[in-house]
This record gives structure tokens, sequence and C-alpha cells, in this order.
DNA sequence: GACTTATATAAGTACTTAATTATATAATGA
DNA sequence: TCATTATATAATTAAGTACTTATATAAGTC
């Protein structure tokens, strides 16, 4: 198989994963601040095991990085990866998630009690 | 539902038809000269039915349209595409057609005989 | 009109995907 | 150590997808 061939099959694994609301939604959030799983699921009327299958998709495909810190897992976009720039593009069109942020820090789902 | 929440998915629909290697091909290839089915044909190692359904969900979304000429339909990008700038963003990130256009153009495979 | 070429559609199928529920692992704190 | 919270993984399932083969439609040619 000539290079472009997989460059190109490479470059459709990507935009496939793009393709998909849940996991667009999450870079576009991302993109904005890191994010643990807590505090995504504030975003999605679905469940913790969904959303956490989503980022280990993105994170095999190099897009995003986990970090733990305590008990939370935070994620953020990679911005080594080899398909950043084409992430960045895409994001550009995508809705802003100003909304989605406000509901993430209303819910402040990391910061349980503190009283 | 909200108004962002709908383009959102409407968004990700739109990279996911992008999300196949052929399909993403075809658009990129589209992208450089309007083709028939038969010249696209060439392209791929894939039968004449999966390349019309590809082109089939192109059309479908807006992203090309057809016009028939005689024996052949000719499909092409369509500008007035609401997704055209993404799609226009996306295919620059892809491999160079150069090789897969010279295909084409080596088989021409409109112009049957001809002696 | 019969034959050929180009393309579309239909039906069937193997594979993939995204969800769900149940359970495992990991960290925190009483 | 036990209970709780956060997250991941496993197993299952329903739906979606991209192909195949067979056939239909449409145009061109003799």
């Amino acid at each position: 198989m000539p290079q472009l061939a997989m460059e190109m099959e490479a470059t459709a694994r990507v935009l496939k994963l793009l393709g998909d609301p849940t996991r667009l939604t999450i870079l576009a959030i991302l993109n904005k601040r890191e994010c643990c799983v807590c505090e995504l699921l504030e975003v999605f009327s679905t469940s913790q095991p969904a959303i956490s299958q989503h980022l280990r998709k993105l994170k095999d495909a190099g897009l995003i990085k986990e970090e733990r810190r305590g008990q939370w897992v935070y994620y953020s976009l990679r911005p080594q990866s080899e398909y950043y720039s084409l992430l960045q593009a895409v994001l550009s069109y995508v809705p802003d998630q100003g909304e989605n942020i406000r509901k993430i820090e209303t819910a402040n789902p990391t910061a349980r009690c503190g009283c």
C-alpha cells in the first residue's frame, strides 16, 4: 500500500473519531479547559462508562492525554498529536461551548461539600 | 433540544461522512476535477455499486451534486453547501491526489475506442 | 428493436459501533 | 479496615455501516 493511501486512512480514522457528537463535544470542551470524567458527565445525558469509552478512543488515537490527580483523572488535548492542527481547524467550525462550560462550573462536581 | 446541540450533531454527521477513506478520497479528487462514476472506479479497488452508494450519501448530505451528460453522470463538489468551508479546511489536510488524477486520465474510461 | 455501456437500486450479510449493566480498580477519609 | 467516590473494564446487545451480488433503469449504437 502506498504511503499516501496509509496517510489517507489515518486521516479518515481521525475524522471518524470526530464524527460522533459526544466525542466532538468532548474535544470542543477540552479545547477550552481540561476536565475530569465527572465534569464531562454533567454535560451529557449518558452513562459514565460511555464517556470513559469515548475518552479511551480519543486517547488511543493520541488526540488527548490523561493525568490522574488524586481520585480524579483529568483529560486534556494533546498538542503534540500529529493531528492537532487538523483538530483545531475542525473545532473552529464547531458551536461554542460556553453553555456547557457554565454547566460544568455551576455543577462543580469535584467540590463535594467542602463545608 | 437546543439549537447548538442540533448544529453539533449536524457537524458530526458531516465529519462522519468524511471519516471513511473512500469517501474522503472521492471528495479530495472532486476538489480537483469533476468526475463520473467510471472515472472514480479507476481509483478504487471496489465495486461500482459501492462507489455509487458512497456518492449517494455525499449527495444526500448536500456535499456534492450530480449532472447527467449522455450516458455519464458527473459528480462535483457543491460550493453552496453549508459545510463547504469546513470541507475545504479538512481537505487541506488530506494527501495530494495528483497520483489518482493521473490514474484517471491515463485510463481515460470515457473515451472507449474513438479510433 | 436488440445489444452494449453507464449508473442506480435492492437485498443480504459480515462487521463495527455505541450504548447498557455489572463489576473491578483506585484513591480518600472516617 | 470499611465505606464512599471516581474511574475503568468486561460482557452483552441493538443499531448502523459498507460491502457483495443481482437486477433495474437509462442512454447510445448498430
